[in-house]
RNA sequence: GCCCCCGUAGCUCAGUGGAUAGAGCAUUGGAUUCCUAAUCCAUGUGCGCAAGUUCGAUUCUUGCCGGGGGUACCA
């Protein structure tokens, strides 16, 4: 079936070449979605083209309005108000849709096969010394839902993490079990291993600073107390020894390791987030010296007299970048180019997306030089899918504040706060346990995915969680429960016979239809621009047309059997877009709330 | 200092080179003999400032103001 707008293109061309002779590209008319205050569906917009048909924007209207209108069966009449153009589409064709395209197995989205683009994207990428918070939220919700738009737009998609389980924050972290923990473990305590973790690490600092405090007590300088804490050079020394392949050390990390892995897994798996492929920053931290090297070698990276090496990248307007100490060791920039060398050699990508906060824009703006200036054609390839910080009404997160959002509480809290709402309206009275349970966590979890996934990813947000828990208005369960009640309706009607639409569509049910039929061009734009928050309001604005037209029309007491019977095709066909657009932003929809 | 992003209603967010810039929350009031009222309807206020490009700018360009981030031999 093709395009609405490019038929009423074509025919747009068409009158002007028969009125005023003119040859026009199709791409400068102008065909948009006439705006909801106007009659019509589609609007042509008629200045660009009146150097050709000399003549004033309403006439130029009129004229292209009655010749389309004549020439087509699709244009059942029009209006020209100010130079617009509005055309109203025939019921027949909106008809036709809803028999043919709209009933079609997953509307919208595309299949891929081998030959598809294979992109690959990486997300979450914790550190292990401490639990997933707000931040890595957002970060997971985005990486998850890309990867699933994508897919629905015919890429094949590979999601990988990247796991930075080495460095001096996990020592801290061990340090502080070595010195305080008594051998507790996540079974001793019965404490989500992660948490454990991350309270030594909390315990570290608390070591730390009470040293430098009582240093400077004795008399010494704020600096000098800092970098001469014993604390912090016992951390060092255990990375040394970690470096240095210490039995100990090493089995300690791997121990604690472990327990965190348990625990985030738990957590990825409460949010409903996978991976294809987990990395480790342990096995990956040395890729990239090598390749470095080589383009000294090569001329295009230099080499400084104490043997550190460097990028020159004045001629792209910044500075010197560093990409190999001069002790030798590898610093994160060095480490990236190792491992989209690596993934490159192991999957040869179409594109490889990388789902990291704005606080990294320069680095990455760098990677992509660095590698070309390497000789990489692929390295333009690469994306930075960056988005903005997550901060709380009153301020900026702080971990040594006390002031993160855990996502694991927050979880819990969500899930709670829509129990307490079911309770309190008096629903699911008579369900199992069981039951509530699964439909209060897909219920809350839907509440924290749409609130988060609904902005604008390259937006910093602010999460408020009075408001997370409001579940009215423009949230997840305002659309989930649109879909529960459309699911309750299919059920009551299900024994009437499949039919044809045949009665005459009002208003309501227009713009119903007319908005499905904008699905599969929002999903395409949501997929050209890594843009979730496309689908969240579109699915947003579907639930409230629907809404109007359930509370303005009964479906299953309509006037004919064969207009329940068409009413039920429209509503089937809304629960299926909702359906499949949440799913794309990794919330499931309940058939009953 | 330099570089990047953001600035839309009291708050949280949509949106667009085009018509009278929208939603939710909050406020006030209304709707349920009927498909789930977590719904629907009504109710005021706003594109940071200034110039430019354009038939037309909230949208594009430049400058300024405000907020955030970056500019580490940290990751």
């Amino acid at each position: 079936m093709q395009k609405i707008d490019q038929i009423l293109k074509a025919l747009a061309k068409e009158a002007i070449g028969e009125k005023w002779g003119i040859q026009l590209e199709e791409e400068l008319i102008q065909v948009q979605k006439t705006r909801k205050d106007f009659t019509g569906d589609f609007t042509v917009v008629t200045f660009s083209l009146l150097r050709y048909s000399k003549l004033s924007p309403e006439e130029t209207g009129t004229i292209l309005g009655a010749y389309m209108q004549e020439h087509s069966i699709m244009v059942a009449g029009f209006n020209v108000i100010k130079g617009f153009l509005n055309l109203e589409i025939s019921q027949q064709y909106w008809k036709e849709f809803l028999d043919g395209e709209l009933k079609a197995e997953a509307y919208g989205t595309l299949n891929a096969d081998k030959d598809s683009p294979l992109v690959m994207i990486e997300f979450s990428s914790p550190n292990t010394n401490k639990p997933l918070h707000l931040g890595h939220v957002r970060n997971n919700l985005l990486g998850h839902s890309v990867a699933r738009i994508l897919k629905a737009s015919g890429n094949r998609v590979q999601k990988v993490n990247l796991v930075n389980d080495r460095g001096i924050h996990i020592c801290k972290s061990m340090l502080a079990w070595k010195k305080e923990g008594n051998g507790a473990n996540p079974e001793s305590t019965g404490q989500k291993g992660d948490h454990l973790v991350g309270d030594y690490y909390v315990r570290f600092d608390q070591l730390y600073k009470a040293e430098v405090a009582a240093l400077v007590d004795r008399g010494k300088s704020k600096q000098d107390a800092e970098a001469g804490a014993t604390v912090l050079e016992e951390a060092r020394e255990m990375l040394r020894l970690w470096e240095a392949d210490d039995v100990e050390v090493r089995a300690l990390w791997e121990t604690m390791n472990s327990w965190v892995y348990k625990g985030f897994e738990e957590t990825y798996r409460r949010m409903g987030i996978s991976f294809d492929k987990t990395y480790y920053e342990s096995n990956t931290y040395k890729l990239g010296r090598e390749l470095v090297v080589r383009g000294v070698e090569e001329g295009v990276l230099y080499k400084k007299e104490d043997g550190s090496i460097w990028a020159n990248l004045e001629d792209e307007g910044l500075d010197h970048k560093l990409l190999l100490r001069s002790d030798g060791t590898s610093v994160y920039m060095t480490q990236d180019v190792g491992t989209a060398h690596q993934r490159f050699e192991e999957s040869g990508f179409d594109s490889h997306i990388y789902v990291v906060g704005n606080e990294q824009n320069y680095h990455f703006q760098v990677l992509t030089i660095v590698l070309k200036k390497l000789g990489y054609e692929w390295a333009d390839r690469l994306f930075h899918l960056s988005y903005g910080m997550v901060e709380l009404p009153e301020g900026k997160m702080k971990s040594r504040e006390g002031t993160v959002v855990d996502a694991d509480d927050l979880m819990d809290e969500m899930e709670a706060t829509a129990r307490q709402m079911s309770e309190e309206l008096g629903k699911l009275e008579n369900f199992s346990e069981e039951d509530k349970t699964r439909i209060f966590r897909q219920v809350g979890m839907g509440a924290l995915k749409y609130f988060i996934l609904k902005v604008d990813p390259k937006k910093n947000m602010i999460f408020d969680p009075r408001e997370s828990v409001d579940f009215n208005g423009n949230t997840g369960p305002f659309i989930q429960y649109t879909y529960a009640r459309i699911r309750s309706v299919c059920r009551k009607g299900k024994e009437i016979e499949k039919c044809t639409s045949a009665e005459a569509l009002n208003e309501k049910e227009i713009a119903l239809v007319h908005m499905m039929y904008e699905y599969p061009e929002i999903l395409r734009e949501a997929s050209r621009a890594l843009n979730p928050s496309l689908v969240a309001n579109f699915l947003y604005e579907l639930a409230k047309e629907f809404n109007q037209f359930y509370h303005d029309h009964s479906i299953l007491s309509a006037d004919s059997p064969g207009q329940v019977c068409q009413r039920l095709l429209l509503v089937e066909a809304t629960g299926n877009i909702i359906e499949s657009g949440m799913d794309l932003l990794g919330i499931e929809v309940p058939e009953r709330m």
